[in-house]
DNA sequence: CGAGCACTTGAAAGATTTCAAGTCCAGTGG
DNA sequence: CCACTGGACTTGAAATCTTTCAAGTGCTCG
């Protein structure tokens, strides 16, 4: 791979961490016209092309954001935890699925009532801009890891944000929501690939497996890993 | 990929004037506060993790999106085409490069100022916001492309991309501003991956190439090839 | 005319996928 | 309480796609 020289400050090997919610958010004004609904695990949430009705928010469980193409592959292009929004980005349909990785509790708010309170509230629109933003950076941080990195990469990278992102993640004890298929579809490989990197971590000692748990034993080879130099 | 619509307004290839941009759109306010630049074929606009002084939008010329690992991978997240916007996104810093394509004709605001403008002006914070969903959208359905296509889907998506988005791709004539490096970045693929798709669709006739310059010659076996059904 | 660079092409190597069996649980019904 | 069953997960081997390594080719600029 050809080397351009310009300045490099920062890789962009690592999804940012998720921001805590502050006091006095302006998102909580949304909060009057809400309701909470509970999805069971695989159910779906809303579907790809369906009209843009409501904005969410996760309040526990995990959601798996799916874009699907016509012969049925499938990309995963975010996991939602709690904290996370979806749907707020400003347009008519949404062009992907949401659907249920658990059992999820969510916070629902119409989208005509969204639009009408950004209308008259500049510090939620503006904090509107910043909730898609940040979606937009996510983005740009997961095409370079589908374009540019190997499979290992790929599965450390993502163990490493889901240590920051799973609310129930302490001692470096993961417990994962989604499959090996969701994992698959959402690093752009398949599953069997997932499957064999974990075992390869398993045996380096970087990790330790019991199905849907995973427990990180060096993170720092695990680090090391997610953003390998090459060559 | 799905075709993404944009009004693409004709350029006027060699006058560095800003062009007329319709009436009555939000973004127009900033007019009073931007400023023209011109930048050479290969010389960056901003760097990766530079402050984010200012927004931009493209007059004439073809600009990249440029993530860099450490090591020196490339991911270009997208091309900019005239009309196109960036760096409004309303984050600190930048956390991509730009970089012209070919020479670039920019019209430049300052942040502090769409920042401002966005305060008072309901309607223009409204319209950033569908500026940034909008690059959201197209994120999600590149995550799409290369978390799932073939080379073969990548290359033909991206071209039949192209003649929507190049402003003088008529009679089926593209002129691509930018080289097979710069395509296998964007794609995820090798310089020489890209070569060979291309010699492909050549030799299929579905293409006729010269340099730069590509005919889609069958346009309906393009599309086929961009969405193929598998299995 | 020659150098340098972008682009092509070929052949071998390598990474990931595909195809094919297993294995391991969790939940069910006897 | 325990065997049975289906689904999720693993693992192996062969196949395939893409990359890597190595030469060219052909412009464009001095």
């Amino acid at each position: 791979m050809q080397v351009m020289t310009r300045t490099i400050e920062q890789s962009v090997a690592t999804i940012p961490a998720p921001r805590p919610i502050p006091a006095r958010d302006p998102l909580d004004l949304l909060e009057q016209f809400g309701s909470t609904i509970s999805v069971l695990r695989d159910r779906e949430i809303h579907g790809q092309g369906d009209q843009a009705a409501w904005c969410y928010r996760v309040i526990s469980g995990c959601v798996r954001v799916v874009n699907l193409m016509e012969d049925g592959r499938r990309q995963i292009s975010e996991f939602l935890m709690p904290g996370d929004t979806l749907g707020f980005d400003a347009l008519e349909t949404y062009d992907f699925a949401a659907e249920a990785v658990s059992d999820v509790v969510l916070r629902r708010y119409p989208r005509r009532m969204v639009d009408a309170l950004a209308e008259c509230n500049i510090g939620l629109s503006r904090r509107l801009r910043d909730v898609i933003s940040t979606n937009l950076r996510m983005a740009h941080a997961r095409l370079v890891l589908l374009g540019r990195k190997t499979a290992t990469e790929r599965i450390s990278s993502f163990l490493l944000e889901m240590v920051e992102r799973l609310p129930q993640a302490r001692a470096n004890i993961l417990d994962l929501p989604m499959s090996r298929t969701d994992m698959a579809d959402h690093l752009g490989l398949t599953i069997e690939t997932v499957c064999r990197v974990l075992a390869h971590l398993r045996r380096d000692d970087t990790i330790a497996i019991n199905r849907a748990s995973i427990a990180i034993r060096n993170g720092a080879a695990l680090q090391q890993m997610a953003s390998e130099m090459r060559h």
